[in-house]
DNA sequence: AAGTGGTCTAGACCACCGT
DNA sequence: CGGTGGTCTAGACCACTTC
């Protein structure tokens, strides 16, 4: 059973998507929100600041509600972090395979995860293509500690799926370093690019609830096609 | 007079920045957070999921709230916003202001700025130089009719503060656009890099709390320098 | 079992926006 | 001024971690 508050928030973030709201550009006051739901303010109000925190809305005291008004399609999104298939709805996602094997850890990969020398370790190398673009290639590395089990086939479709679905793990926080940097030889072969051409890329370090962590991965994006999509709040 | 919750939050925040919870790695509890601040417990959770938003902290259930051990100096923080000054402490920021003048929006620059044609902006273009490194170049738009006034003397120190400081005005939210792409010929020259070299990009376009924009920007940044680090929560 | 965070309520009072 | 969001309280009960 879900919290009240994040059903909530499903529901107003499906109502947004679908435009209920496009021709007022505002949602309703809090005390209809809280008669509608029928739930107290507050927990109106906790739903209402996630839906702020995810770019959704911004309020105005005295006034209103208001809808965001940015492009939330086509790019990836840094806030809602729900994958590809979030970001680019009706978009056709492939991810090739191209090596999937056990690893023991040494000594620098064990520092960047946080565990022994020799920790046995997923190593991931992946295309993903959109719409038929080369995209992006994903370096990565779980802990089979944490992730006891991988195959290619569950590569090939959401390794995240599976990780929340199937193995019921709870996953917290990242780290994500964001940078410019000349496109490395194996990356520019698979995405089509030239040596030299620029990527964009990110250093991710992925946390469990509990602090562990399960992932380290390094995403070179095609800098032709991929943007990131930041909605900051002061 | 500002908010409990608000001062609670610098006061913890700065705490961790000063180390006091290194040897433990954790807060104190909830309750304990209470009876030192002398608040309710909703007060002490408000703070705490902002600097868990900030990604200062994690909470776990049945645990206790822990220190989040990233790296946040030296990376341009997507969480904080709050300008170089916090990104690089004891650093030698500089910024050189190229140049500074009042045109007109044609229509490009009023769809962006949601302003009529014609409207007045100041245009400002700087060099941004970090420890005597080339880091970024600005170039950025402000609507006149929301900045009335400014010039190179205020462009020279920083811009933000004149906004929130002289002019009392409420800086809401921001959308940033995030990608690599090859250097152009104006920014490679200030920056001193060569033309085709990797340039890591921000397209700014920032919203007073009222939901107006009263700036937008290009920044073009030395990939040889710059890092982006964003502290996700899932 | 005890400790600690997660969810939720009902209600009060304040601050800002627009008419 | 009425409408609407912002802050804060006191307390209840649940869920997870740790021992």
């Amino acid at each position: 059973m879900s919290a009240k508050y994040k059903l909530i928030v499903d529901e107003i973030e499906r109502d947004i998507l679908d435009g209920k709201y496009n021709s007022i550009g505002k949602l309703p006051t809090e005390e209809e929100l809280v008669a509608t739901y029928g739930v107290s303010r507050t927990t109106v109000r906790k739903a209402i600041g996630i839906l702020s925190s995810k770019g959704y809305i911004y309020q105005v005291q005295g006034s209103g509600i208001f809808i965001r008004e940015s492009i939330l399609k086509g790019y990836i999104s840094l806030e809602t972090l729900k994958g590809f298939t979030r970001d680019f709805p009706n978009r056709e996602i492939e991810s090739k395979v191209i090596n999937i094997e056990v690893i023991q850890a040494d000594e620098k990969l064990a520092r960047k995860m946080k565990c022994d020398i020799g920790t046995n370790v997923y190593y991931v190398k992946r295309l993903r293509i959109i719409d038929g673009n080369t995209f992006s290639m994903e370096y990565s590395y779980y802990n089979k500690d944490i992730i006891p089990y991988l195959n290619e086939e569950i590569a090939k479709s959401s390794i995240y799926s599976y990780i929340l679905d199937d193995l019921k793990l709870n996953i917290g926080f990242a780290d994500k370093l964001i940078y410019a940097d000349k496109m490395d030889e194996e990356s520019a072969k698979y995405l089509g690019l030239a040596m030299d051409d620029p990527a964009l890329v990110i250093d991710n370090t992925v946390f469990l609830n509990n602090g562990n962590i399960f992932e380290v991965s390094k995403v070179i994006h095609n800098y032709k096609h991929a943007k990131l999509l930041k909605l900051a709040t002061f």
